[in-house]
DNA sequence: GTGCTAAATGATATCGATAACAGTTTAAAA
DNA sequence: TTTTAAACTGTTATCGATATCATTTAGCAC
């Protein structure tokens, strides 16, 4: 029974079912105005050929794919995958369909993503964070399709925005860590000349430091993203070694912080009495772990929701009402035992 | 400088480059007979009228979209993010692209995907598992493109496969801990109803015990999967529970085995003396942790890697050579210090 | 310069659907 | 029964590219 020919189209459909094709076409979607006998009559044409509508074709007549177009910078990411779980969930609602792409936090790799894909005429593109290329901007400007940033709040948004403020965020952990009496503060981040997002972080990092006059050397910047566990170890040591006198550690993510949690446990350290620990993501991990992570919110998944839900609007918007707007997401902080001095 | 227009066709960048249409389509391609000036001219006829080529057009005509499709399980899943991995990386050196989706380990949601994404007419089709509806697994087998099967090895196979024995992969793990002297062993897993590989996990882990003459009755179904770390730890509370005399516990996946580890810290049991801990998956997660887990790696990178090849072979055969092979992974055990008791 | 092959370009006919409009039937209202 | 609008179905013209075949031009040996 094997189908070594050609597909059936909807001509073979039509004709099967003694109607024309575009009554065919009518029938297969819904709320379409063909009566219920043909449309039975149709159906049953269909699955008796295997027929499968062709959106390739669909899409060139009608002009509408049906594709939403998301660059995220790693798949391997709980964040990000997060996102995407809210995305997809929205748009499985509707006729939407993700086509998705990974950057591997590399603008370069993303302008080679967004130009094929706007190849595929997507109805609407949503990329992750505000820094691109040159070109891959004025791709993006150009496209005429509706634009959504997520994850940043850039200083010069392309279409709509849906984020958080990274350094705003950042700066919620170093004001929890000051109230809880910290005062020798260290970081765990990227490379800053990569990770755009990890460099607001350090710099809401550095900001309040400075804000509350305290000493900002105590820096470990490690490789590219994504900042592992084993950096996130590493990089303890290295600050244990550099400045043993630290008190607390705020890593870019919640990976190195339990990284640099387990160097500490390695090392004979009591969490949070020797070492205090702070994350960003709330990843499972953080809740988890024993001693549990004080980590930030960013409701990865709610962004995700959102930027679906913008989409949505600004399709349905029809007209080019395509106001800028900020959908700024407020980061939260879980306070959690790595940062809760116990009395002895 | 707002493109309010429609997007220019390659018909006008044939019409300002002073050429056919045809010309231009040939000069937007490699290895292609089109003069180095003509080449050159049109390129910037092209960049001049921001010219993006239309997949949907090109697919139509050429009947080769560039889409390999692919459904996995979860994205939120460190393994099936390792074989994606995998996969792009393959892909990324040709002009395919992966068209992704999830069915949340649901067969109706993956018969839901597999029809919307054969509209696609992608050029082969990547599933993961064996387990599918009767409809799905008749679209499959009908919809004239290789089909690619991943991390199952399923008894009646649709196309190629490349996956592992889960069973035999468990194997390895009871066998470990029977070496190590363990007897009683229990296992933690999903519900046996939705997650065939954990299915397969379970029935591995009974038949290797039975071997052994051992006991099977300490067993903990959780949820539907994602087993997750927190439900890990719940099972071994329950476990602990139940069967007191329990000395070691396998656990489906390395989040679980890793909550369940965290669970006996909160009890103060020391791993692996009084409880030894093996998982599944060689997660960063079971490295970095404090101790280490022992765990099975199934080289999911790998898997995708050889996935994408498989269809890169099967494409280029172009002939219907599909036989029917059967790629086995061979699934390694890492063991680490979750798993080896210390002499006091 | 002739002849011949290979490279470069063009003309035409699709690929498989849907938009838009036209025509026909049906059913409700008068 | 007639009128009239609504529901249904069909016709025709694309959508934007590429396959295929035809034609022209260029390159090269003799």
């Amino acid at each position: 029974m094997a189908n070594h020919t050609k597909q059936p189209t909807m001509m073979d459909v039509a004709h099967l079912a003694g109607v024309s094709p575009m009554t065919v076409s009518r029938a297969l979607k819904p709320n379409t105005s063909v009566s219920e006998a043909t449309r039975k009559k149709i159906r049953k044409a269909a699955d008796e050929l295997g027929y499968v509508l062709d959106s390739t074709a669909a899409g060139l007549s009608s002009r509408r794919t049906g594709f939403i177009a998301v660059t995220i910078p790693s798949i391997n990411n709980a964040n990000f995958a997060d996102t995407l779980s809210g995305l997809s969930q929205v748009l499985r609602e509707t006729s939407l369909q993700a086509l998705l792409g990974y950057t591997d936090y590399d603008v370069a790799e993303e302008e080679r993503l967004v130009e094929q894909f706007l190849r595929r005429r997507p109805e609407a593109i949503i990329v992750t964070g505000e820094a691109h290329t040159d070109r891959c901007r004025k791709m993006l400007e150009n496209c005429g399709v509706p634009v959504v940033e997520m994850w940043d709040i850039p200083s010069a948004p392309i279409g709509q925005v849906v984020g958080f403020s990274n350094a705003g965020a950042a700066k919620l952990m170093v004001d929890h860590f000051y109230q809880q009496g910290f005062r020798k503060i260290g970081f765990v981040g990227g490379d800053p000349s990569r990770d755009t997002r990890g460099q607001d972080r350090r710099r809401g990092f550095l900001d309040t430091m400075k804000y509350y006059g305290l000493e900002t050397h105590r820096m470990i910047n490690q490789e590219l993203p994504p900042i592992t566990m084993h950096e996130g170890a590493a990089s303890m040591k290295k600050m244990l070694e550099t400045w043993p006198d630290t008190q607390a550690v705020m890593c870019v993510s919640d990976l190195s912080a339990f990284g640099a949690m387990m160097e500490c446990q390695r090392q004979g350290l009591k969490i949070p009495n020797d070492m205090a620990i702070g994350g960003f993501g709330a990843y499972d991990l953080s809740e988890q772990s024993v001693p549990p992570i004080t980590t930030i919110d960013v409701s990865a998944n709610e962004i995700g929701k959102i930027a679906a839900n913008v989409i949505l609007d600004m399709l349905n918007a029809d007209v080019q009402t395509s106001v800028q707007q900020i959908n700024a997401i407020e980061p939260t902080l879980l306070i959690r035992d790595s940062t809760m001095m116990k009395p002895k």
